[in-house]
DNA sequence: GGATAACCACGACGGCCGTCGTGGTTGATG
DNA sequence: CATCAACCACGACGGCCGTCGTGGTTATCC
């Protein structure tokens, strides 16, 4: 009898839920029980310990993060340009906002990770894939930039996001204003 | 007998390398106690609750995190330019990277702060009120670039150090390289 | 120099934590 | 239908947590 795949997930589900809602610090095997609606030791028998607790948000978060791939079918058949560039991002930020859960839990797993070993070295291989990924797949479509303007826009974007999901500075600039200032300023200026 | 304020310091200070350290799960009154290496229940006595040593934190983070004014006065006799505006950013960058449990404290306060109402009150005043004073700095001090400019710089900057201070995406560029294109690009390209 | 008030070290209490063991239950197999 | 292994609900244990109370101690003021 495999383990329930299904139970897992929405054990992995809850637990997101309960770290976006009350931190790293409430972030345990019996609260996700009660989060997930299921009787207390459940998650303790899916996830033995605290580090394979985290291990198994940590994959399943990138799971639920993955984009659309009919979207991404849509974006691709259009011709390479900084306007398309700006959609995708548009649409990055779109998703990691519609669901601020899954955003708050990753910033909480990334601290997390920088002190675990061996959770440093899970979401750093995926982190650095996904990174990876994207500047194939920007070069590869075509769009303007490479490697660089790439990381920038990471960087740009994980800050723009961590201040809209968190403590904010509140600087009072729409969502659409700076994700279009930044393709254009970082990526546009550079390629002309 | 008033609180003895070098006491107070002390605590704050170990409570911060404990917040860098074991993150927000890690931080308890006993295990300040312990890196401050001062009898059991000091930490108890100064910061009476969690939420008390969490403010305390908060505000001595940005004590410690206030610029060098001779630093600032000798950059202040300059002429206004984009080169002179990539070293002060320059600037918050080495100030920020050389104290890494300083800045990673923060990113633990401010998923916390995201979560506590009274802490989300007084750091988000100080985090405005910070962005504010960069503004004002920044039109006094005649630099090129306005509000939206400061914003962007700062979204920019905190994904850079969120990277190179928690799990990485490790894409290999190095500080000079990321300071120096982000101010060409996100404030020389508007400006002219 | 004695009174007084603040400071501070220390212990205690109830509560929640991670972890492990155990026995009931279920579903597939022959 | 008997068997058996995997799953899963539940309880227990030692440990650490936040908080509060209680005396000992110290510095100041009359």
């Amino acid at each position: 009898m495999a383990r329930n795949p299904e139970r897992r997930v929405l054990l992995a589900d809850a637990g997101l839920r309960v770290l976006a809602a009350a931190g790293a610090r409430g972030l345990t095997h019996r609260a996700v029980d009660a989060e997930a609606g299921v009787p207390t030791g459940t998650a303790s028998n899916y996830f033995p310990s605290r580090a394979a607790l985290l291990a198994g948000l940590a994959e399943r978060i990138f799971d639920r993060m993955a984009p659309d791939p009919a979207i991404l079918a849509d974006l691709g058949r259009r011709e390479p340009s900084l306007a398309l560039l700006t959609d995708y991002l548009r649409y990055v930020v779109e998703r990691t906002t519609r669901e601020p859960d899954l955003t708050r839990a990753l910033f909480e797993l990334r601290l997390e990770a920088s002190r675990r070993p061996e959770l440093r070295q899970a979401l750093g291989d995926v982190l650095r894939k996904g990174y990876a990924d994207d500047v194939a797949f920007h070069v590869a479509a075509g769009l303007p930039g490479g490697a660089f303007e790439v990381a920038l826009l990471h960087y740009a974007v994980d800050g723009f996001l961590l201040d809209r999901l968190t403590t904010s500075v509140d600087a009072g600039f729409d969502v659409e204003q700076v994700v279009s200032a930044l393709v254009s300023r970082l990526v546009g200026a550079a390629t002309g």
